[in-house]
DNA sequence: CTATAATGCGAGCTTTCGCTCATCTTTGAC
DNA sequence: GTCAAAGATGAGCGAAAGCTCGCATTATAG
């Protein structure tokens, strides 16, 4: 589907410069979000989302180049309030405490809303990332990078990689929890904190 | 999509008698599996599998009843490998190295096909998973609960969210990493023996 | 060799979906 | 009060996708 996206590149719609567009527009993505969540990928139709939104099909298109956008719009705002979380770990003196507010973060981030979690994971990983996601995530990367260089947390020889592998980790045991409909928040950041921990401070060859 | 959905039950298809019917049906999931590592989930369409397989859209579903039945014959035959491969774990005496035999296989699994991987386990998770597929994979937590069960590996005394939870830290860790197209087999397999081990040995609260 | 069952074919029906555009309504600056 | 710009509408177009069905071809039993 995506109809126009040969020959010119979408081109930028109108920005909502009155309240009430501005209104229209999250309404819109909020619409994207609750369709996502109860009917999944396969009921994300841009009829259905005006519809839930309340507004009409040629509304949404002044805003939105193509059914592509609303996904983009969509996983920028929710990975913008997950990295706001996160930035409250780098203020932390103590590096273990740090850690535990990241994950706090990644934890609340998976328990708000879990099914819409684990679709937007998938759904940014095959979509040709644009310069605004990129730098996002790559900021939750510089951030998870400078907790694990703490001189307080076990010493890492290979920082890159262990950045990806603990958020690797932390991500797996939050989309498995959340498929199994896991809403213990406290259990939850006890069994992903011992994950990290045990990763970090751990020799490949240990028995 | 999936037109028949509603009403009649998916009614069975004819079971592939003669070889040459053979041939097709593995064919045709085949072509399946590579239309998804090429195409993603967008160009899999069942006239583009049919197609890519050489037979016509007539005789595909002849034996699968909608498209729905592809995603589930692929997930099938790819859980079963992954499983046999798993069970050879359970006849290796040492704990460890019944582990390791289990993280092989798994790393071997990605490696092999890693965009294939990573769109069935999400593909899996979100398909009303029928008695085949809900015993594959039961038999992988029962072979993965015994591992762990093992007297010399970790005591672990939830065992069960033990099971949950270093299943979906390897899945975390190979999902991921093969979307960075990671293909180094040995060094995958030791940051997940690192990642299961620490967790196994690791209390909640270590700092 | 013949009859019957199994397999294979593909044009095309039906439905859905992304998206446009001509038109109408609301807002706010002067 | 006037008018231009911003916002909102929704019928419907064109394309594509799931799937059927009547028929042709190939294998096998007797």
């Amino acid at each position: 589907m995506i109809q126009n996206s040969v020959g010119q590149r979408a081109r930028a719609r109108k920005q909502p410069l009155q309240p009430r567009a501005q209104k229209t527009v999250e309404a819109v993505i909020e619409a994207t979000a609750r369709i996502l969540e109860t009917q999944g990928h396969d009921g994300f139709t841009t009829n259905a989302v005006a519809e839930r939104a309340g507004v009409s099909i040629g509304t949404l298109y002044q805003y939105f180049p193509n059914k592509e956008a609303l996904l983009g719009a969509l996983i920028a705002r929710e990975t913008a309030l997950l990295v706001a979380d996160a930035e409250l770990a780098v203020a932390v003196t103590s590096g273990p405490a740090a850690l535990d507010v990241l994950i706090g973060a990644a934890v609340a981030h998976q328990i708000r809303r879990p099914a819409l979690a684990r679709l937007l994971d998938f759904e940014e990983s095959r979509m040709p990332l644009d310069a605004d996601r990129q730098r996002v995530r790559g900021r939750f990367q510089a951030i998870l990078a400078s907790l694990l260089s703490r001189p307080d947390l076990p010493p890492q020889p290979d920082l890159h990689t262990a950045v990806m592998d603990v958020a690797a980790i932390i991500q797996g045991i939050l989309d498995a929890a959340g498929e199994r409909g896991e809403t213990a928040r406290e259990a939850l950041m006890e069994r992903v904190r011992r994950a990290v921990v045990g990763y970090l401070q751990t020799s490949p060859r240990p028995f």
